[in-house]
DNA sequence: CATCTATTCAATGATTTTGTAGAATAGTAG
DNA sequence: CTACTATTCTACAAAATCATTGAATAGATG
């Protein structure tokens, strides 16, 4: 049998990588703990898979060094392993939008006013932060605020929204963002805000997106 | 049979980039792509396969839009279908540095005298380039070269760099390119070089890194 | 030490991927 | 229209992937 050439040995390396990417249901695991590390079943819940599956997709994504284990109590928690990862689900994602009209469809279709439901982007936001009175509010669940989450941002969980109208100061614009471009909580937001007569729109970057453009959000 | 979630249908839309990614001979023939448009018998022969085999998985890329054809006579000519494609091949080669120990390793290996072989980036020259005097050489063959090369490189073809030698002008520091980081010929031509006691090193970005990069290396 | 539990392992069938050889195709060139 | 040729398609056997169930494990808890 014939030995493999070098460049074959490199590439045969690199596909470790993409390998692990290959499959949906990872692709969604990496993009859920780009948000933050969450244990085995948690993550079982969250991609609507059994615990075995769910443990078996980790540990290929482990062995690719795509993620980092720790253990907390009984539980064991993964995260993702460093930011050259989440580089590299951010770059699938935005190819993604790019390329696949079907994903752009997807998540607009969601929408229940496209028409009305202006987004836009972190550079955007910090721009017209500094003309405009704009207020931020993450609406994903609180321990991912707590975990992390945009400078100046407040924390207003979707699930406890409706209650919490009154504590948004009059006046102001509201920008609501949730986990990214993929994430549809912020959408429901913007529509919740609308029907209370609130001037809102929604972000489509998430923490991650600060994150890795280290952009300070200056306070307006 | 249940029907898929939106969630479920965003990502496995997603993964069709990453499953067509998801193979050694096909992230090879993207890297090879990033440089110049080929036909399907030239690639199948740089990647030592089939030509059947290679325009099948030519066929997987094009289906994920990863890659554009056109036909030139006979021949139908494969490129890279636009930059965002360029980017996720850079970061994952960049990922793949990064976290496997093995590749760098095989890079490394090969480099018949690794001590002695200053190797530097982008950025690092047009810095020195502006203390130092500097003379940038393509050693990709001529093809290459002609498709596309970073701002005022000249082309020397590795083959042909021994009989050349004193085209070079003296006095300066000569830094050869070739396809990129994975890519050894640059290492060869410093070695090449530095058996005729000129000062030489290896540049690890190519025209690939240059053109993402979009800056302007002055002349100096 | 014994119990409990989150996670991982092992075995299984169904499905998909791979590479190749040989046939078919589509478009060029004469 | 005919010959030619680069590419693609087909069929196929070997190998790998996938999700699930049920058993095993490792470590915490009492």
């Amino acid at each position: 049998m014939p030995t493999e050439t070098l460049k074959e040995q490199v590439y045969r390396e690199l596909s470790r990588a993409t390998h692990a990417l290959s499959n949906p249901k990872r692709l969604e695991l990496l993009d859920i703990l780009s948000n933050k590390e969450w244990s085995v079943e948690e993550l079982s819940k969250e991609i609507s898979m059994s615990v075995a599956s769910t443990s078996q997709h980790l540990q290929v994504l482990k062995l690719a060094k795509l993620v980092n284990t720790r253990r907390e109590g009984n539980f064991i928690i993964y995260s993702i392993s460093d930011d050259s990862v989440l580089r590299l689900v951010s770059v699938v994602r935005d190819l993604g939008f790019r390329k696949y009209a079907e994903v752009d469809k997807l998540i607009n279709d969601f929408k229940s006013d496209k028409k009305d439901l202006e987004s836009i982007t972190l550079e955007t936001l910090i721009t017209r932060s500094k003309k405009e009175k704009i207020i931020l509010i993450d609406v994903r669940p609180e321990e991912e605020y707590n975990a992390g989450h945009i400078e100046h941002a407040v924390s207003i969980p979707l699930s406890q929204l409706k209650k919490r109208v009154h504590e948004l100061p009059k006046g102001k614009t509201v920008v609501a963002y949730c986990r990214g471009p993929l994430c549809v909580m912020a959408v429901d937001a913007v529509n919740i805000l609308k029907g209370k007569n609130i001037k809102a729109l929604r972000m489509e970057d998430g923490y991650t997106e600060w994150k890795l453009k280290q952009k300070v959000f200056s306070k307006n």
